[in-house]
DNA sequence: CTTCATTGGGGAGTGCCACTATCCAAGCAT
DNA sequence: ATGCTTGGATAGTGGCACTCCCCAATGAAG
């Protein structure tokens, strides 16, 4: 197909497809001439996984080219695939790591993982940058005066493990090997705005249950 | 306190702080003179606030100010300032109500609420943006072939009404009725941010419990 | 064969956003 | 009196995600 065909089937203007093209998001369509390229089935797909990165998880370009880049890397073993992967999301900013409340919130999440007895913490408090997002929101709260500890995270930590456990059997029942990098990609940039519906309609409703509209 | 003193207690540049004065996020100090204005301890927490909002939650300034109004809104029963503040968190555009995705989406995520037997579930479908986000992302996936439907999300919801419930439980346990409204902002927030922290740093722990390192 | 709209490519421009830099006059400190 | 600081206002910056416009080559119509 043309670019004009891709265009009408994603619903993505050829302007901004062009501009995916320019940055690298998208593969060039193989050239049949000056002036005309061929697009296949696996394009559109690949454009309609840009389109729900941005649009619905709200990543930005430079990053879904990076994300894609480790979805694509055949060097790697599957399980270091979807990691890198989902490591080059964007997350919260680098914090000042000599502020008090940061280095307090470390050490308290710290502890949280080891009361989890998840088993690769050492790994996952030195680099993962969702463990910093952690941090740096505790840090926050307590900024704000909350005394946020890790006894009141636990029980979140042992609902989003279900959670996750929900995620790898939907992973494993409905798809090829082949995909498994894009699932896990689309696990984190789609299921989590749909968790985080999910938890909104969840305080409107448990809210209402309790207080009613008083 | 003066502007000089705000800014360094609060670990943001007097410009900043003048800009977010200008926009109306912030209430202005009390005017002593010409070139002087003082500023309270609320003034602090407030902007720590802000900050949070902004750089935890990625909210936008223009929806800071409106949130932060809904907040202050004596006019409003509690239920209705925390609704409308969370409301006016930043959400999924629009989608094209012509799509047959969005469309059949809309359908199965109807169903999803009424199997939940979420009591409010004709007002969350009618106005919620959550609702709305929920739609799009599963539109979304559906769009890009995967079987999405009601029966898959029941247990994601079933979990996040209890985490709902524990941030209930946090809310009455540690705040003044008066800061009630504040405290279901950062509910949202910044706990939000924590859950997506948790969720993918559980990911990596279950992927690694079933795969190890392969 | 000529005309003419269309195509892919590429550079420059746009609009928005969150600051940030500069300027200014009034005050206060020495 | 001098010089630094303050709050207030205006304009400018840099990043981002497009979007516009122009071009030469092409393919379709008459």
């Amino acid at each position: 197909m043309r670019l004009a065909e891709l265009s009408e089937r994603s619903g993505v203007s050829t302007a901004t497809i062009k501009y995916y093209l320019r940055e690298g998001l998208l593969a060039p369509g193989r050239q049949v001439n000056t002036t005309t390229a061929d697009y296949d089935e696996e394009h559109l797909r690949r454009l309609r996984l840009i389109r729900a990165m941005i649009q619905v998880g709200r990543v930005p370009v430079a990053t879904v080219k990076e994300v894609l880049g480790h979805v694509d890397d055949d060097s790697l073993p599957r399980a270091m695939r979807l990691g890198a992967a989902v490591w080059a999301l964007p997350q919260v900013p680098e914090p000042d790591a000599d502020d008090e409340f940061v280095q307090g919130a470390r050490v308290a999440m710290e502890g949280l993982l080891k009361t989890l007895g998840w088993s690769n913490a050492q790994a996952m408090t030195t680099i993962s940058p969702s463990f910093r997002s952690l941090v740096v929101a505790t840090a926050a709260l307590r900024r704000l005066g909350y005394d946020w500890n890790p006894e009141t995270l636990v029980p979140y930590a042992r609902l989003m493990r279900q959670v996750a456990e929900l995620d790898m059997e939907f992973m494993e029942s409905h798809v090829s090997e082949a995909e498994k990098a894009e699932v896990a990609v689309l696990g984190v940039v789609l299921v989590e705005p749909m968790l985080q519906a999910l938890h909104r309609l969840a305080q409107e409703e448990e809210s209402t249950r309790r207080y009613g509209f008083e």
